[in-house]
RNA sequence: GGCGCCGUCGCCAAGUGGUAAGGCAGAGGUCUGCAAAACCUCCACCCCCGGUUCAAAUCCGGGCGGCGCCUCCA
């Protein structure tokens, strides 16, 4: 597949490593807060990239998306709570995990924190091997990477000395630096701020990219691993930190493909806590709206795109996703006999297009199109009565291959498990109004439909009876 | 000031050299007790101005407008 690498700004064939497996690496949450849309729509583009190379190009996966739960927002929010980091931060990790489940996230390989034992201790390898190189300095307790020891530095984001905005404040820690481009790796240790020890028994607390790269290094093996991920806002600094202290650590490449994802904006402006214009998934759906159509919204546009978020294009994706189960509860309910080999060649058809679509970095858009595409001619076929209870398997099948790389169909489905009026009581109702149709009265027979739709609850009547969904 | 991205129907959004996918909304029709769903029909000279080409939304140049990064940030 063809897939857009940050590293040569330009798109390339991605092949996975000898043994067929993809070892990716994903720049996950800061604990210090839940995560909005914005963050989530990265690891909703990174959950399509992971399910395309899983479900459709069928290579294995090593993905470890890490959780930062040490740093300056992290210590202070603990502090002010009142609370040990570890159970602080652990609050945040709950919640990101009830997020990612409502938004369809395949669970990935590793989860690590970046405070675990072991990948404290292989920060500290990581020093020690740059320090054996000399890449590193000592000042004021602290210790930092030296960007002047590497000549490639900036390669990633095509930043250098004379691209930093005169100025600009450059760092916001007070330590003590020889060049303002430097970044501290291992920060000393402060009064009440909590202190592991590395490096020659150095007391302090991890710098803002040595986790990644330790972590990324210790669980997926040694480098190059293939593909690293994050928002396009990790560029710069985060990644070409990452890349500065892992090549100078190993000697060798880093990461093959480096795969970021755009900025989601709300009002012409980037969604971020820092302008106080975020939403989480709580917000979402006390506003009345489903995960599923925030994960659909998030697949309509392409990746490296910036998408503005807005209630009206939400509403739109309700509406769309909608269309898609509606025709998959349609073709359920065919019951003609047969099989129609016209529609069975528009499935592969959509098949083939659909694949197409997302081994062409990641064109979910287009592969949306496909499936609608296909949407339409199946429910002609069903109107025209050209459709039996053969094609159906070929349909599911197709659809529920689609929604393996995507993840949004099983997803509504697991939200339409969960009606707001009960089951039973649904059906009980539903049998009160055809009883009331019956004996055509159909005054009785509106208001149970209105009455249920007043509470969130659709019905709908075709000759195969009365169907009922969620509003 | 440096680097980068973007501007396609009312809204969302593919297409990146061969004459504009798809979704939402809207109009008319068919079906229906009424709805809903569905189907059919209708709905774009692709921000502007030059240039290259037989051919440009797509390439080049110049504008105008928007956003991001250069500082913690997904």
């Amino acid at each position: 597949m063809r897939l857009y690498n940050t590293l040569t700004r330009t798109e390339e064939t991605f092949t996975p490593g000898p043994d067929n497996t993809v070892r990716m690496y994903t720049c996950g949450l800061t604990v210090y807060a839940r995560g909005h849309i914005g963050n989530f729509r990265t690891f909703v583009c990174v959950d399509v990239l992971r399910r395309t190379l899983r479900h459709l190009m069928h290579y294995r996966l090593h993905h470890v998306m890490n959780f930062t739960d040490v740093d300056d927002r992290t210590i202070i929010g603990a502090q002010k709570a009142g609370m040990d980091l570890r159970a602080y931060t652990d609050q945040y990790i709950a919640a990101f995990r009830e997020d990612a489940k409502a938004l369809g996230l395949e669970p990935v390989e590793e989860n690590p924190r970046a405070t675990d034992p072991e990948n404290i201790a292989a920060m500290g390898a990581m020093i020690d091997a740059l320090e054996q190189r000399g890449h590193t300095y000592r000042s004021d307790g602290s210790i930092y990477f030296k960007i002047a020891s590497m000549p490639d530095y900036g390669k990633l984001a095509h930043l250098d000395h004379a691209g930093i905005k005169p100025g600009a404040r450059v760092d916001s820690d007070n330590y003590a630096k020889d060049d303002a481009r430097d970044f501290v790796l291992w920060k000393g240790t402060k009064p009440g701020e909590p202190t592991w020890q590395v490096a020659g028994d150095t007391p302090g607390r991890p710098g803002w990219h040595l986790e990644c790269s330790a972590m990324a290094l210790r669980l997926l093996g040694e480098s190059p691993i293939d593909i690293h991920t994050g928002g396009i806002d990790l560029i710069f600094p985060h990644h070409e930190n990452e890349i500065a202290q892992s090549e100078c650590a190993t000697g060798k490449p880093f990461s093959r493909f480096w795969f970021h994802v755009e900025h989601l904006i709300v009002d012409d402006e980037k969604m971020s806590k820092s302008l106080g214009n975020t939403f989480t998934i709580p917000d979402i759906i006390t506003s009345g709206h489903r995960p599923s159509a925030v994960r659909y919204l998030l697949l309509s546009s392409h990746y490296r795109k910036q998408l503005n978020f807005t209630w009206e294009s939400l509403q739109q994706a309700e509406e769309a996703l909608r269309r898609l189960t509606d025709c998959l509860a349609r073709v359920d309910a065919v019951s003609a006999s047969g099989g129609h080999a016209d529609i069975q060649k528009r499935v592969a058809e959509a098949q083939q297009a659909f694949s197409d679509a997302m081994q062409h970095d990641l064109n979910t858009a287009a592969a949306l199109g496909a499936m609608f595409e296909l949407v339409r001619a199946i429910n002609s076929a069903i109107d025209a009565g050209q459709l039996g209870t053969e094609d159906v398997p070929v349909i599911r099948s197709a659809f529920a291959g689609f929604d393996l790389v995507l993840g949004i169909l099983s997803l509504r489905h697991a939200e339409d498990e969960q009606p707001p009026v009960p089951v039973e009581e649904i059906e009980r109702l539903i049998e009160e109004r055809h009883a009331a149709r019956r004996r055509r009265d159909f005054a009785a027979a509106d208001r149970v439909r209105d009455d249920l739709a007043a509470r969130g609850v659709l019905l709908e009547d075709s000759a195969a009876g009365t169907r009922w969904k969620r509003k």
